[in-house]
DNA sequence: GACCTGGGTTGACATTTTCTACTCAGGGCT
DNA sequence: AGCCCTGAGTAGAAAATGTCAACCCAGGTC
């Protein structure tokens, strides 16, 4: 009774990627840290988030490789550490921004967006100021991609429900 | 002693769309609706999330606009309620892929991802099966916006440090 | 040597999540 | 009518997480 195969939800990149950043305070903490944030009191202030569980939280992010401990020494100061976003920190930008978009048109301030994230281009290109956008597209190159048109696929390393 | 104004980080959109979907399940939840789920029963099932669980948070996302519950009757059943994405909640399919790719990039399964999401494109246009992606792009048109060239600017609904 | 400051750690307490068991409302069967 | 079945939850205790406040520690200043 071979019933219709349904890919292992559990085993799915969205679980995992939740379970590094999905606790609370951790996408904000990345959010600061994009936005220059890099130092523990700095994080503390900004969002206000008690001492242990900054703690906590930045030492989960360093152990999953989204920020890197950096030693630093103010003058006339002892060494210190502080927090820098590796590469795979930074590519949460995308999700952020899709949140924030999200976020602004559902959610926002009555007065509008608190908040634009905007692309600042290198001099050669003629400084663009202009607000950064995440879409959906296709390899094809549709950029309107509408929600009943996407579909899940088992990829590589799916799993399946009822095959053991 | 007019310090550097600083955009209040409490009062942002990123905050206030984690506030709705960053605990945790709800994105899963939002995740397997995108997928074509629907009842109680079968978020139950697939998540494997303990039942008041799911009822507390189908409840906060239909508050929240996310879903919406729709009754409906199986023949020879009583009628019920079922839980059908708003199109707030379809919106945060942007954030999923965004999470989704950057689970597939650094955490996925050593056989690579379980799941590609495709675009399946009306007939029309010739049956389009590639694989979609998010990408960030400015208003001008830049498609490769590296990370260090993105900032923040205040908003029309900017509340700032400071100034009470 | 006493004190200050940034960067934490520790521990008591409060809140959330999770798990297991139970309820509740209809429909069908006998 | 009485009983059982299923989907859709609710109740309550146990485990995990989060918060607050207080403390520590190392170097530099006074």
């Amino acid at each position: 009774m071979e019933a219709q195969r349904r890919i292992d939800p559990v085993n799915c990149s969205v679980a995992r990627a939740l379970a590094v950043v999905g606790e609370r305070w951790s996408l904000l903490i990345v959010r600061e840290a994009l936005d220059g944030a890099r130092r523990f009191g700095e994080f503390k202030a900004r969002l206000g988030i008690a001492g242990n569980l900054l703690s906590t939280r930045l030492n989960t992010l360093v152990a999953a490789g989204v920020l890197r401990r950096v030693p630093y020494q103010d003058p006339g100061e002892r060494h210190r550490f502080e927090y820098e976003l590796t590469e795979q920190g930074l590519d949460l930008r995308i999700t952020l921004v899709a949140l924030l978009e999200w976020g602004d048109k559902y959610l926002a301030d009555p007065q509008g967006p608190s908040v634009i994230v905007r692309h600042q281009a290198a001099e050669g290109d003629g400084a663009c100021e202009e607000q950064v956008r995440v879409v959906l597209e296709c390899s094809a190159g549709h950029t309107h991609v509408p929600p009943q048109s996407i579909h899940r696929t088992p990829g590589p390393g799916a799993r399946f429900l009822g095959s053991s």
